[in-house]
DNA sequence: ATATCTGCAAAGACTTTGCATGAGA
DNA sequence: TCTCATGCAAAGTCTTTGCAGATAT
């Protein structure tokens, strides 16, 4: 089971307790609404998202709980152009499942693809390691996307 | 003159008039301060930047000239995940200026780079036609960044 | 002449902060 | 027990909108 996903505690427990990071109810729902999703939420998606089951989670908690995760590296923060950041699992029950996103400029909605990465992969390799000699910087993350018009909004 | 820099109107006036838009103090300031710098300015930088000469020329003014310039494909608009946008020229007066950023996710600071830009074009063309068939889109532009610390923030 | 543009003020939207209470280890 | 986490409310920031007056063509 490469990742714990099973009857015990799930595989981030010891990423949490690691960090000195306590276990608690509102981080574990919203880790766990993220696991069961594959697209990209905005803060206000995942209080609504929980708040049946959780209804005392708090949109506060949401936005402290995203910060916490994504400074941890579980999960991505992406900007769409639309004036709210999304989120989503860096890493699925599968592992990291690379992929980058084709935003519409006019609807907004994102596709994730993963065309191509293989060969993207070798460039940004020998790039990021280009440039962090260049500029001495020490990358750990890079973003790729693609905008344009929907299938959808191409008609109008 | 490639692209009309001289003593007689800017390259861009033809563009604005086939658009219907006019030539305005605000809009001719605006674009006058952005070719003037290479930096990536907020809409704030630019206000303060032409206030002194132009007093008059208000945010809103700004912020409206921006989304303007932004359609039109004159300027790219930028997030550098610190909760402003970015603004910069799309093409300088020596012509497109291809490049991309290094963010540090410590102090903000965005740096341009320009290498390893003849692979990733060949690349990013195959890719974006890839996708343009696959998922229908009409990609009109693309968005890379590498994020990481800068060298100053390394050591901290 | 007239449709477009502008500035100011106000509103809007998303996100962060203060602080007392509650909960994990 | 004792520090860390939470919820609510309020504040903060960036950006957009309404509208009357000004301006470009």
């Amino acid at each position: 089971m490469p990742h714990g996903y099973g009857y015990g505690s799930p595989w981030w427990h010891g990423r949490f307790r690691g960090c000195g990071y306590r276990i608690t109810v509102p981080r574990q729902a919203i880790l766990d609404f993220l696991s069961r999703t594959s697209k990209h939420m905005s803060a206000e998606d995942i209080y609504v998202g929980i708040h049946k089951t959780f209804p005392n989670v708090g949109l506060t908690t949401v936005y402290r709980t995203l910060e916490l995760l994504v400074e941890m590296g579980l999960v991505f923060k992406f900007d769409f152009g639309d004036g709210r950041a999304r989120y989503e699992l860096a890493m699925g029950p599968k592992g990291v499942r690379h992929h980058h996103h084709l935003v519409c400029t006019s609807c907004g909605r994102a596709i994730d693809y993963t065309d191509f990465i293989d060969e993207e992969k070798e460039l940004l390799a020998r790039t990021e390691k280009g440039l962090s000699e260049k500029y001495n910087f020490r990358i750990s993350n890079h973003l790729i996307q693609f905008y344009g018009l929907c299938d959808k909004c191409r008609g109008k």
